[in-house]
DNA sequence: CTCTTGATCTTCT
DNA sequence: GAAGATCAAGAGC
């Protein structure tokens, strides 16, 4: 005998879009507010597992000490992207946030592959679903975005951006990976998640 | 599982 | 000239 099938119920259900006003808020209320939405580029992507949150006044924000060529775009308008280059070697993308003139953003860390799986393992040259997005510079690589692509709006194309469709349980901890401002609880994440780039530690 | 290290190059001082 | 919002591979337990 069949049973309810929710996943089919709910991919036919219409997703909402997040609008800009989403963005123009305190990085500290829109980053928790992003974990379990749905972040495509190009059809490809997933549902944001892990994310942080980074402000002007905060010592490891790339945007402490003002603006450069680098950071300008975080200084912008809220609802843009804000892409830089890692170690050389990787990109990552971050969501502006804040009225313009701050310059707030929120690290997008991790996510759960749901769309384009084939695409991310040819571009990942992997397999393991749970290696395809589970750090910055992996999911950049995953989705096919570069630096290229810094300052475009994440509220048209190539990008989407689904509001939740179910309810989450969110864990904050420490960020990874600076060192300053280390013992700041602005990381945010799926509590228990496979998907995340590391564990996140009970504070 | 955790820890260590090399790769690689842009950015800002 | 030094540091850096990372990753993957290898060693050790």
């Amino acid at each position: 005998m069949a049973i309810l099938d929710v996943g089919h119920a709910k991919a036919t259900t219409k997703p909402a879009a997040l609008t800009p006003a989403f963005f123009n808020r305190s990085v500290h209320e829109v980053a928790p507010d992003l974990i379990g939405t749905t972040l495509l580029f190009n059809g490809v992507g997933g549902m944001i597992a892990e994310v942080e949150a980074y402000h002007q006044a905060d010592p490891a924000s790339h945007s402490y000490g003002g603006r450069t060529p680098r950071n300008v775009v975080m200084f912008g308008p809220a609802g843009h992207i804000y892409v830089y280059r890692s170690y050389g070697i990787h990109w990552c993308v971050n969501l502006v946030c804040e009225p313009e003139g701050s310059a707030a953003a929120v690290l997008i860390r991790a996510l759960i592959p749901t769309e384009g799986l084939p695409k991310m393992r040819r571009r990942r040259g992997l397999n393991d679903v749970h290696d395809l997005c589970s750090g910055p510079g992996k999911l950049c690589q995953a989705l096919g975005i570069t630096g290229e692509h810094g300052g475009l709006a994440i509220s048209a194309a190539p990008f989407r951006l689904l509001a939740r469709s179910e309810m989450v349980d969110i864990a904050a901890g420490v960020r990874i990976g600076i060192t300053k401002a280390v013992d700041e609880p602005w990381r945010y994440g799926l509590r228990g998640s496979r998907f995340l780039s590391r564990a996140i530690k009970p504070l």
